[in-house]
DNA sequence: ACCTGAACACCGTTCAAGT
DNA sequence: ACCTGAACACCGTTCAAGT
């Protein structure tokens, strides 16, 4: 029934150090597991209890959801660094960059493909952070004619799905580079 | 142990009907329920026991795998039907008809992101079987200049596969119709 | 040869007791 | 204020008994 996200209250020192070792558990064995990682495995890695898990992600999805929220907040900080430069080569660098950021993440990618399962009310905010600064990289690209007309941030966030879908489905392969090339320019001959 | 395919033996009368009725469940169930769809509610739907849905497939995973198996036969279909038109209108055909076919298919769509734990096993000959119409329409249109060099039927596959990730990822829209036109003709202006 | 469903196993989640 | 882990609940799967 809290409705406060825990990372921005005050915690406890030691609470603080849990959750932080919770959520770097749960990277590194749903990396290793995907899906197949248990709840009692994290806590152990962590080496906390179960509940304790649970005090700070009520839920299994709570916990992957942190850790897409998390990753957004990357993706963001990317965009950034990229913002006055050429806008056609910004895009297609806030894009790549963003992809090797989560290429070995399972949990990141195995959230995002169970999208409706996830509680996607923690990422919103992220989100919107997000569209804003890569909704001015568009704007630019399109104005300079470097991108198709009508090409918005929902498409881009279409495309960069489809990129964590092809690494959730041949983890370990560089396809998803292959894919952001054929989305960038296209099957069809020019 | 048994590993003769089921549907490639002789079944009895009501096995067969059984068999049927287990998998228009699974597709019906699927569709409105999600992965929440339980094997119990499938077997309660079909009118059979729990213990004949597992006589006929083993796990629930193998449940979904024959039921992408036989879309992968159906795209063969589609396929086939345009094999002998201009290649370019062909390939975007097979494209956009395969996508309209499994559209409202949840557990084709679920089965295809968890593609891991899927036993693909099963789909592989249909597969292979797809791969060669598709790979022939391919072939023709590269050809004729009509799409970029180097595309093959495994980028065929991604593609295809990014669209179920649409899908699924914004049931009831038509976002991949979208998405398959940026995949066509790219991000970038001309 | 096939069907049935009670029983089992596994894993996500809760909650009473502890510091 | 936070931690712990035994106990619970749910659901995929098995198997002994039935036709």
């Amino acid at each position: 029934m809290n409705v406060i996200p825990a990372e921005q209250r005050t915690l406890r020192a030691d609470a603080r150090r849990n959750r932080e070792r919770i959520l770097a558990s749960g990277r590194d064995l749903f990396a290793r597991l995907g899906p197949e990682a248990q709840m009692d495995e994290i806590a152990a890695h962590a080496g906390v209890g179960i509940g304790t898990v649970y005090r700070h992600f009520p839920t299994k999805e709570a916990l992957l959801t942190e850790m897409v929220r998390v990753r957004f907040q990357e993706f963001s900080e990317i965009a950034l660094s990229v913002d006055d430069v050429d806008p056609r080569e910004a895009l297609e660098t806030i894009m790549r960059r963003s992809a090797e950021a989560v290429e070995g993440d399972a949990g990141f990618q195995l959230a995002m493909m169970g999208s409706n399962e996830l509680e996607w009310e923690g990422v919103e905010q992220q989100k919107a952070a997000l569209a804003e600064v890569v909704g001015r990289v568009i704007s630019r690209a399109v104005a300079a004619g470097a991108v198709r007309e009508g090409f918005t941030f929902e498409d881009f966030a279409m495309v960069m799905c489809g990129v964590t879908a092809t690494m959730y489905y041949k983890p370990g392969s560089a396809d998803w580079r292959r894919y952001l090339e054929l989305m960038l320019h296209g099957v069809c001959a020019p």
